[in-house]
DNA sequence: AATAATCCTACAATCGTTTGCATAAGAGCA
DNA sequence: TGCTCTTATGCAAACGATTGTAGGATTATT
């Protein structure tokens, strides 16, 4: 057993051509579909079936370095674990493949040097595009791509200045629908667990949230809102104490994100407070398994997958057509009224 | 704006060379560690000093022509959505950066082809190993990767014949955990939702909950398993149906998996039965979130980020000391016991 | 029938590294 | 001084594809 060297070498292009009785060249252009008008009919078959018999593949490490491109599109995602990304990448990675594309994923965290870092290995890897889920309002990767000419498309974030295409959500029209909600219960002292500001989602859900109150004529204090360090369950106590210590009159809290929320259920849960029967709770995502929490949480239901379906899209479009517009597409929440909202008592 | 071509072109070896004074091989071998101590030291530092004064970074494309080599590795998941595996991505994906890789995730599925097809254009893009989280128990893909010599390792499920080194959790330990502590409770009665036999996961925790039933002097009939078609929440819900209708005299119900714990979850809403008032129920992962469903569930612990973590040490020892002999961890799972089960009524 | 146009195919350069081999310079030794 | 032995560097050939250019057959045109 274990034969040293049982590696049989993969065959190579030069190997389909002899047994074929052509040149190279001609095999690499009978195999690749946008050349393979330049041979003759005949040729081109016999060089397929030599292929074929040989199971030749061609090596696409060489491919690359000859052309500069690599079928591979990188995506940055802030934190692997937190389960909203798990559709936006399985989005994303459908709808790659269904071109021939592969997707390379990164966990990149927060930190901004080692998102550059990785953006920039990608870059060296040859993707011949990115997807950005990290982005900050402004984003020192974005400017990094527009200098490289690297088609890149932001999703579920988007940056202040619209450099680039971007698929998102209809973060303020969100926070109107959890608003709406809440008033329509009967709630007036509502408050809100803002996500971090540099993010755009932390930002606009924050506006959605003021400009919603104001619209029902609710002037909104600053003390009625706190804004967590970030998109965790653990930051999402922290910023849970901090909001209802200050406030304990507040009947009603929407959060920007459904781990957020969930924090303030696990502060809820450390003070022998009851949802919805203490205070109202809604949420903004609804990821996987927040129907099952205790309650079941409303919250906002933004179609990751389908965001990440239109992302690949979009940077298909921009990969093919070179340069093409930049434009964004942005999506309609809806709420989903679960169980965790009630009117005031 | 828009310049035609800002793409400001990334410096080469060449141009290293040439601004050093020196033949670009010598700066290759300047420039990494295992062949620096070739060139004289004067030398060396003038070439560092010219790659850091052109911001020159080796092209990996290039090299990986050139060697075979490319520190990337592959990993195959089954299913990217099931929160499971991201504790998993994050452990291999962190312990690998540390040895300079980056790791390149594809979402396999449940089909072999598929898979068979990802592992081969993994392989095709020289990837120094695979680590593989989708394996059956007897695997076509371990095949091809014996084949071509190429390192493996398995991570969270293994192979019925051990061919390849694996990091595994004690799923019969585990599924003794569940049953002794049941029992511990006063159920007598206790049913198996299983997971799909091909899967050791699947296969071990049966016989696991078997053997455990068996230590009590307990004889479980076939009547008290259900298998389920895959690891989901939809199949949990048609098993569990299945499982009740058999044998609604059942106290308790250890699952072999958390996601077939919240289809039997949803089955008991749905019927309106009470857990842990009418049925007991215990999972298996601990998975995210699942300490605040409703009720907050009983289930068996596995260290998944300390697994991912595992997985990657070997992986790298198997890379770098070629061979390396086959070796299995497993490690010890634990109980995590909250409100999903009590003393029968 | 001669010339022009068309169609295929072969040749060779190239992408950016790595690495076996050759060689020049310097060190050590008799 | 003449010899071998290191040591440091240069040379050039890979790795496996793609593609601009050139030239040999065919076919079409007058």
């Amino acid at each position: 057993m274990t034969r040293p060297r049982p590696t049989q070498k993969p065959v190579t292009l030069k190997e389909v051509a002899a047994a074929a009785g052509v040149h190279p060249s001609t095999v690499s252009r009978a195999l690749s579909a946008g050349t393979r008008h330049l041979v003759a009919d005949d040729v081109a078959a016999r060089v397929a079936a030599a292929a074929a018999g040989l199971g030749y593949r061609p090596d696409p490490v060489a491919a690359s370095l000859r052309t500069g491109r690599s079928h591979m599109v990188g995506v940055l995602v802030p934190d692997i674990a937190n389960p909203v990304f798990s559709p936006i990448l399985g989005g994303i990675a459908e709808a790659l493949s269904a071109h021939g594309y592969s997707t390379i994923v990164a966990d990149a965290g927060n930190d901004r040097a080692r998102q550059i870092d990785l953006a920039e290995s990608l870059m060296a890897r040859r993707v011949d595009g990115l997807v950005l889920a990290t982005v900050a309002r402004d984003d020192p990767v974005v400017a990094r791509c527009l200098e490289r000419a690297l088609p890149v498309v932001l999703v579920n974030r988007a940056e202040a200045s619209a450099r680039v295409s971007a698929v998102v959500s209809d973060d303020m029209a969100g926070m109107a629908l959890a608003v709406d909600h809440l008033i329509g219960l009967g709630h007036r002292a509502i408050g809100h667990l803002a996500g971090p500001p540099q993010i755009s989602t932390g930002h606009l859900r924050r506006r959605g949230f003021v400009a919603a109150m104001a619209a029902h004529g609710l002037e909104v204090d600053d003390a009625a809102i706190e804004t967590a360090s970030s998109y965790s369950r653990e930051d999402g106590v922290v910023a849970a104490r901090a909001l209802l210590d200050r406030r304990p009159d507040l009947t009603a809290v929407a959060a920007a994100n459904d781990l957020l929320a969930l924090g303030l259920y696990d502060l809820l849960n450390e003070r022998g407070l009851a949802c919805p029967r203490d205070l109202s709770v809604v949420g903004h995502n609804d990821m996987p398994l927040v129907d099952m929490v205790a309650p079941p949480l409303t919250t906002v239901r933004i179609g990751h997958r389908e965001m990440g379906h239109e992302a690949a899209q979009l940077l298909m479009r921009a990969i093919n057509r070179d340069a093409g517009a930049r434009l964004n597409i942005v999506l309609s929440p809806t709420l989903m009224i679960r169980k965790s909202t009630a009117a005031p008592l």
